[in-house]
DNA sequence: TCATCGGCATCAGGATTCATGATTGCGCCC
DNA sequence: GGGCGCAATCATGAATCCTGATGCCGATGA
């Protein structure tokens, strides 16, 4: 009886799914032989890594245990077999990065030029979507690693801090409110606010800043698409909070304008994005260099918003 | 053609031995298996990991590399391994125990860690609530046991005694009482005292005390949260009666200390504590075994208190 | 309380992979 | 030039892996 890669990667995708079905599908196998793969690993070590109850399978300690180890296994295999690649090629390979739209507005098209002017060999495929189905698609493998709005952890799931930007109210410039002056939002008076949906992480930040700092909120609007959402502001007398570094660009944009941008203020209130990536893997050379550019095109605005002394909401 | 970590130890073999036969030997093989498994792995890189010369196989700096990170695969494999082999004793399962504060506060930490390390494959959930919410627990189902004040039998529960334990003062050391030395309440003159509220059932105990014991309670403060009251008695003029059991790792503790603990004379009060489980389930293994611990260090500090003659009140 | 359903375990078969021993090819030394 | 040592190759039998079907259990909902 050996012990192979595979039953490292079953058992690891098991562990992260919770299901052997949902595991079976991410690894291109079957209910079954993830079923028994996992056996063949208990039998082996005679110990359980899952308790089964019907339903549902959940690690045991020794399968929390085993799997913050075999993560690293992979990691480390994973590792190897780059080491010994790069002798073949230099950066090739395709790239699948998940962006939230934040992310896409302001710093993924100077981002991109410079790295595909690099790096023509790799081929780049950017998924713009929202937190949740990001985070899935990181934890199912099927992105190298996305940018999302900070929250819980989740399983199988590495993260680190990406960036920290202020949120700002955008309003129509025919407001004549002074571009890029630090407003508080409550001595606006009742506002009319396009607000995300639910499902995104940064509504519950939003409401709670309102609630907390005595916002008078006239009409709420739920508009999850960021750019008609802006366009939307700049044609009628709503406004909209959003992210600092998805107007990187407007902001330093001369007069005309269509929007005027201010950071809130009394108190502000910042937002921190973070990068995730699948624990099992590491980043591919090409997905980190990627990753770099981003980062630096990301702090390159830095400069324009106040500083934020005080940590996120 | 999966990568199989058979290939990596074939290949790490070679390496050590700069011969495929000799390779075979060591990791019970045959020369032609070496060979097919290192070209397999040249294959699937398309690197030249040996370079052959008739007479001896060379590694290239290629397999160097390789073999570099090869060696790190095998020894995180091989932590992976011993990490889950550890848990290979013991008991399993999973186990849900309800716990009054009396107990958390001073028996439990101990008693968990002889636990754990005893027996790592149990999933182990303690519940700390009053003996209202865990008696109900325990009546629905949800609770492998608790440990409870005694009170009236309950349908559908099995109790027995579990442990008797002196109920003690506990006031500011700034008082200047002896430490340990017993006390008649009755001689403290009128007393600030916090109590428990109404819902406890050790509060009905202690005014049946003080009513029959010609105790003078100037003020009565009512406040469930155990280490909250005893903080504030370090803090203030007030006292608390608790149950011994709860202070036993602070009645061993030298000076300095924040707190005197007093065992009541004249006549002494005792608490009894009783084990509840549902009537219709036994023990599961897992949870006898943390009675047993449980019940064992509970009893391991009886010694630092008084005899007490008289059952309780 | 019963029927249904989702999800894991088990089983037998067929496909795939793996290991083996024999054979061949290559370079070296005598 | 003929042994000699070692790796490459090949075909075959063994072990394994994967699959689809089926059974079983607990959860869910009427």
């Amino acid at each position: 009886m050996i012990e192979s890669l595979r039953d490292i990667r079953l058992f690891v995708a098991a562990y992260e799914a919770r299901s052997f079905t949902a595991a079976a599908e991410r690894e291109n196998a079957t209910q079954s032989g993830v079923s028994q793969h996992i056996r063949k690993i208990e039998d082996r070590f005679g110990v359980r890594l899952f308790a089964r109850s019907g339903g549902a399978v959940s690690p045991t300690p020794a399968g929390d245990s085993y799997y913050r180890a075999c993560i690293e296994v992979l990691r480390v295999n994973e590792a190897a077999n780059r080491a010994v690649m790069s002798y073949g090629t230099g950066l090739d390979g395709e790239m699948v990065v998940g962006l939230m739209p934040t992310m896409t507005r302001s710093v993924l098209a100077p981002a991109l030029a410079t790295f595909v002017a690099a790096h023509p060999n790799v081929v780049v495929r950017i998924v713009e979507s929202f937190s949740g189905p990001l985070t899935q698609q990181v934890q199912a493998g099927d992105l190298d690693f996305a940018i999302v709005p900070l929250t819980a952890g989740t399983i199988g799931l590495r993260s680190r801090r990406f960036a920290r930007t202020p949120e700002v109210l955008v309003a129509d410039a025919a407001r004549g409110l002074p571009h890029m002056m630090p407003l508080r939002l409550a001595d606006l008076g009742p506002l009319k606010i396009v607000v995300p949906s639910r499902q995104n992480a940064r509504r519950a930040h939003l409401e709670g800043y309102f609630a907390a700092n005595g916002v008078q909120v006239e009409r709420l609007l739920e508009l999850d698409a960021m750019l008609g959402a802006l366009d939307f502001v700049a044609r009628t007398d709503f406004v909209a909070v959003v992210p600092g570094l998805m107007m990187a660009t407007d902001a330093a944009l001369p007069a005309p304008r269509r929007l005027t941008i201010h950071p809130l203020a009394d108190p502000p209130l910042a937002i921190d994005l973070v990068l995730i990536e699948p624990a099992r893997r590491t980043l591919s050379p090409a997905a980190a260099a990627f990753l770099s550019v981003l980062e630096q095109e990301a702090h390159a605005h830095d400069a324009v918003w106040p500083v934020l002394e005080q940590p996120a909401a």
